[in-house]
DNA sequence: AGATGTAGTGGGTAGTTGTGGATAAATGTG
DNA sequence: CACATTTATCCACAACTACCCACTACATCT
């Protein structure tokens, strides 16, 4: 399961190390795309399967479900991982996420997500205060 | 059952020993996440199990379904015991509850939760004053 | 009380990881 | 076709981590 967070930075060559505990599970390639909340997302190839033909199966009535998988899909970039576990981030997601030099790199149990380092931070304070709520109603509930 | 306190410290690797009554139960490795109250929490991976099926179906907004994933799944950190049963911290973790060298190491029969040990000492001061108001609500309802 | 065993703490060493750079192949351009 | 710029492969360093063992304190048992 990929669980953690972990804090890289991306070199003068664009490249980013995935941390070496996900390394078994990644496998030698991987998917890159866009997340929601610019954000990007890594995938193994299968889980990637699992996602793409979830994305097909949409009803395609509403416009937004015919755009999600387009832009999902269109996005995406299988890219292979060198001898040191390091992907190359391609300059649209960089950009779209807003990558600078330090990034954060999160576990979500079957994917990653890779956030700018400031983004991230941002992000998470927002949600924590929301979530302690949740947590906190939930706890003497039997969590 | 996971239950007692005890007082241990933190090593200058940042360290630290899981009291050996709690080793059987807890196996090789262990999930350390952030809890309520600026604590951590360890659970074992069987009960981690329980808890992320159950994050799975809460009844949340959808904001809320991104948010709590990526909070919870990214704070939480799988760490194995090494032979003489200690755990690594991982800084966010340990700035998160403001561990120093001393802390206290609770069980909570199913999980266990790590406190400063200043702050322990300062939140149970606080709590057992109110566990007496508490206590006597429940006496009624049978506990 | 002394011996024995276990637990908590501390440290040394070897291996791994993250980062940066060097060199070789590939691509595009004038 | 030659050149410049980008992309890929390889290697080097420093920091960190994992693994191993030693020491001390406390508890237990004889």
């Amino acid at each position: 399961m990929l669980i953690g967070q972990y804090e890289h930075t991306i070199d003068n060559k664009k490249r980013l190390a995935l941390p070496a505990k996900f390394r078994g599970e990644l496998g030698d390639k991987v998917i890159i795309t866009k997340g929601i909340d610019s954000c990007l997302v890594v995938y193994t190839q299968k889980e990637w399967q699992i996602m793409s033909e979830k994305l097909g199966n949409l009803p395609i009535s509403q416009s937004e479900a015919r755009s999600l998988p387009r832009v999902i899909l269109a996005s995406a970039m299988e890219v292979a991982l060198d001898k040191l576990g390091r992907i190359l981030i391609p300059d649209y997601l960089k950009n779209y996420a807003g990558l600078k030099k330090s990034v954060v790199v999160c576990g979500l149990s079957n994917r990653l997500e890779i956030w700018d380092a400031e983004k991230w931070e941002e992000y998470r304070k927002k949600a924590e205060k929301g979530i302690e709520e949740i947590v906190s109603k939930l706890g003497p509930l039997g969590i």
